[in-house]
DNA sequence: AAAAATATATCACATGATGATATTATTACA
DNA sequence: TGTAATAATATCATCATGTGATATATTTTT
């Protein structure tokens, strides 16, 4: 059962300060991979790859569901990082129509530094910035 | 002092699930908001002018800010919405150069609207997702 | 084997981010 | 006071991205 009272002003404010703090994070995480020379889209395309549950490769289509967005649009981001030389496709062994994406040496680099940052910066070790909850997510134990 | 030593796999799959939560809340906010024929981006900005701190407008400057982007893409973006009708511009009376953005009727109708939806969802009452420590920014006291 | 479903690819078009530059208003200071 | 520097908004060109429509190859269903 949805609440239907109108929104107060405080909680307009409160809708507008979480929008203002996630979209802070996210400009972190810009301007660190635009510094590494890839967009955010594009390491993101990495990182899915490198923690891929039980694997170190995905699909087309699992980086899709991961990306929240349409298959083509992954077609399309797949073939520039491929074009930086970060990723590799790989035709599916098993089912032929599938594309295994993989990381070359430079993109597997690429990954492990910036992800390491984005752990520090999540940490709070380093940033000015913190997701409330994020410790739920990020331990380095 | 950061963290150097090298990322576990399983860091890797957290950093990557960390992602997919985040995205997943900005997807349900993307297609909320089509469905209410804006984009997302247009939401924001009606959401940033209504929970303004102190009062129900602000600049473009400041919409940079909220919104952690150049002033010029915030321009466009509200020339976009005035052309929907969902905003108006007004000239700073204290200090001319300055534009103030403020909500129309339908503006004000639609990101009450919207936000009511968006509140339902982070309190987990009617969503599948819920992003960690939410319950910090968002109560219905 | 034919039909249906699935995975990836291609293309056209719209949104959005950003650097460069312009315009107008305000502030600093000589 | 005037002139230079600064600030706020606007405009334009370009590129990354998202999406609907459509195509191709492969697998699954019947």
């Amino acid at each position: 059962m949805p609440i239907n009272k109108a929104l107060t002003k405080k909680e307009f404010e409160t809708l507008s300060d979480f929008r203002y703090q996630l979209r802070c994070f996210v400009r972190f995480s810009e301007d660190l991979t635009h510094k590494y020379g890839v967009t955010n889209l594009q390491y993101l395309l990495l990182l899915h790859v490198k923690g891929y549950e039980g694997r170190e490769w995905a699909t087309i289509g699992e980086l899709a569901e991961r990306l929240q967005t349409q298959h083509n649009g992954v077609v399309a981001l797949a073939s520039r990082c491929e074009k930086l030389g970060l990723i590799f496709r790989k035709r599916g062994t098993v089912d032929k129509r599938e594309v295994e994406i993989h990381l070359t040496a430079d993109g597997n680099k690429l990954v492990k530094k910036i992800a390491s940052l984005h752990r520090n910066e999540l940490l709070g070790l380093n940033g000015a910035f913190k997701v409330p909850g994020t410790h739920d997510f990020i331990s380095d134990k």
